[in-house]
DNA sequence: CGAGTGATTGACTTAGATCAATGACCGTGG
DNA sequence: CCACGGTCATTGATCTAAGTCAATCACTCG
């Protein structure tokens, strides 16, 4: 699913790691791509100056994620991106990436096809911030991530962290989650979140104990 | 940008038209792909149902938009699309693009740069909608859209289509116009907003008149 | 043990959503 | 040619839920 997972070992070993101290400029519009990056640790912002000069945000990628997937033809990049916090990025340089794009088709398809499982995402992100209520932006998270057998979500990292991924205050968050508990609609347990099917669900496969 | 503008013409001959009334499904999940879809008009959704039983929106595309961009590669849909609303969609052929992507490196870059770059833009509405204030969010899109040499944007269809866009009900939308206007960040006239330059701003190169 | 952070809850504020009404405009059909 | 229905643009009044500020408790790490 992330980039690593399916490059050719030549290219990881190829690649950089890079530390980043906060305020740091990863790399400046209209200057070469020298390749692509993904987050290791930290953030990073990617944004532009409007023709009027106010900075406009595009994009903060947290770990896991990459930035500059178009870098992979080259050019020059088409924003700023700058260490919102202390960061270790890793760098995949641009000409060996298109050199695999071009004369290993599997790889090829491998990159268009995580650009489109990327972009499925984004969208549903959208779709979630499109809901205004935190009890709606959860379910939606929860539907989206549930263990389909234990119909549950483990929680990866702190609730603030899911509090921002859900674009809530942490807050909002905790009352939504302790109300849905209280009305039965959830249950938690350590980092886990049981959601109780609603009335008239039959379990259907998975009949335990 | 569309993809209609760089696929090749016999591809584009060999696309169908489809109109589909309220309700009606455009595909399904778990059927085999036949092809990518652009929506010419009206609004697609597709959504999943998750493991409890509930209907989870993924996406809602609007004329421009496409979807499945990944079925390019084959295999099955990974979700039901149904129009929300009368629609017209048009359908690529899963097996004349793969082809086409096998067999000119040309399309396949710019099949990947397309999604590439729709990537970018999703990032940016999501960067819009950490936002929470209405004037913020129409600062974002107003920067992002500005003509340089005019500083302004023409908008296209209703303000209400805009308010939608930035997830904003038209109410909202049109209040943070008015008291922008009253303090004069921006200006109106016709279907174009004017965008004021903060002051102290040279307008450099565009000295006009 | 004390600092730092996450989780949680309470009190209060506020801006956006909602409901409602009005005027402008546009196309259609009689 | 005009009346009528529909939609957009706009504004007012009110509601509400999320944001904000603040306090507490548990836990971890050095």
């Amino acid at each position: 699913m992330s980039i690593g997972e399916y490059l050719p070992p030549e290219i990881k070993k190829a690649s950089v790691v890079r530390k980043l101290q906060r305020g740091d400029f990863l790399f400046q519009r209209n200057t070469p791509a020298i390749g692509v990056y993904e987050v290791l640790e930290g953030r990073v912002s990617m944004s532009r100056l409007d023709p009027v000069g106010r900075d406009v945000i595009l994009f903060v990628a947290t770990p896991g994620e990459t930035l500059a997937e178009a870098t992979i033809f080259g050019g020059n990049y088409h924003c700023n991106a700058v260490a919102l916090t202390q960061a270790i990025v890793r760098l995949y340089p641009q000409p060996l990436l298109l050199q695999e794009y071009e004369q290993n088709q599997q790889f090829a398809i491998a990159y268009t096809r995580m650009l489109a499982r990327q972009l499925v995402s984004a969208r549903a992100r959208i779709e979630q911030r499109n809901m205004q209520s935190a009890r709606d932006r959860l379910r939606h998270f929860l539907s989206l991530n549930m263990d389909p057998e234990r119909l549950s979500v483990k929680v990866r990292g702190t609730l603030k962290e899911l509090a921002g991924e859900l674009g809530l205050t942490h807050e909002s968050l905790y009352r939504a989650l302790a109300r849905m508990e209280e009305e039965g609609e959830i249950y938690r347990q350590n980092n886990e979140i049981m959601v109780r099917p609603p009335a008239g669900m039959s379990s259907g496969s998975t009949e335990e104990d």
